[in-house]
DNA sequence: CACTCAAACTAACAAGTGTTAGTTTGAGGC
DNA sequence: GCCTCAAACTAACACTTGTTAGTTTGAGTG
């Protein structure tokens, strides 16, 4: 037993690349299980419905974003250090969900069941970010500015980093890292 | 003749809204029906189909933003203050266009006709973008970073104002450009 | 009053939707 | 050689999809 990787796994991956195409409502289970090879029906033997597949996808991201912002919050770095953590933490991430971080910006609201656990990780999570900025603020490592504004503007920037990160294969990961810290805390004024 | 408004625009207006919530492929012409207060068969009186709603909202934005770009690099402006105007240009049609900045960013791979002149113009975009960063960086105005990152980075920033300017309607636009522009460009860094 | 016309309606269509039930296949262990 | 069982299949379901055709309504105009 090597690589045990189940079909119910391959099905996820297929899907959340479908996925990340033309978004989860325009997917449909025969253009899925086209991509896998069978016929819609033979998916209902791995899969409970079409909704789980979303599940599975965004809760287990939601989930790993959540559990590395409270190692953050909770170790005892300066506030400029905790941001470069954050960065990294979502480089991390992004890099290795790069198809399914299009469902956790995108199709979120798809999730029905599990909305509200979604919605409630993601506040917790964006409170958490703007209470590290503010901290920052109060001990004057960070300049005087709308904590929100910065909070969402960082945030946007590694959100939107699953679009990216696939075209530049080339660049090394340690350097995108500390390039993305830079010009998002330092930024790109000479 | 005062303010005209066709029947046409007020249906564009509600698919705009509806597209926000769900995305396209998950709005149906009957929810839209819905929300006009008529019948899905009403709706073709005056649209042609339910792509020729999308194409609405999508390409006369896109041109918006090309029409901005081209008026921007054509301009005697310093690279910072090119930037600057970018700013000011994303913050202007975002607020504007709240709910129609999300199709933008999210439906544009349903567009099917007009895809490729969409693309065409996004690349053309995003391609100016980095010019003038380009520019900045040989002049010495900004600092010696991979352009692209930089571009990406505060592009994504700026597509995502969709997301939270309509949160945040007590803040002033003139101050919130102002504050955006300096995050953006001089960092965070005290 | 008759006419026009925008804008709604009802009814229906062919195709596509997620999903279920029951069946077949074929490799591996006894 | 039989049994098991994961994993595929066929067939069908009830419903939803975008869209069309043809009809009705009702306000405004001559």
């Amino acid at each position: 037993m090597v690589t045990e990787v189940t079909r119910r796994e391959e099905i996820i991956v297929t899907a959340t690349k479908l996925f990340k195409e033309k978004g989860y409502s325009a997917v449909t289970m025969r253009d899925l299980a086209t991509a896998m090879g069978m016929k819609a029906a033979s998916l209902y033997n791995h899969i409970n419905s079409k909704q789980d597949i979303l599940k599975a996808i965004i809760i287990s991201l939601a989930e790993e974003f959540t559990q590395g912002m409270d190692l953050i919050k909770k170790s005892k770095h300066s506030t400029i250090e905790k941001l470069k953590l954050i960065v990294e933490l979502h480089v991390h991430i992004t890099t290795n969900n790069t198809y399914g971080m299009a469902s956790l910006n995108n199709d979120w609201m798809h999730l029905e069941d599990q909305l509200e656990y979604y919605l409630q990780l993601r506040k917790k999570y964006e409170q958490d970010f703007v209470d590290i900025i503010k901290t920052g603020i109060s001990s004057s490592e960070i300049i005087e500015t709308n904590a929100e504004v910065v909070m969402f503007s960082i945030l946007s920037t590694l959100r939107s980093l699953y679009l990216w990160i696939p075209k530049k294969e080339e660049i090394n990961l340690k350097e995108l890292t500390q390039n993305l810290s830079d010009v998002l805390i330092y930024g790109i004024n000479k």
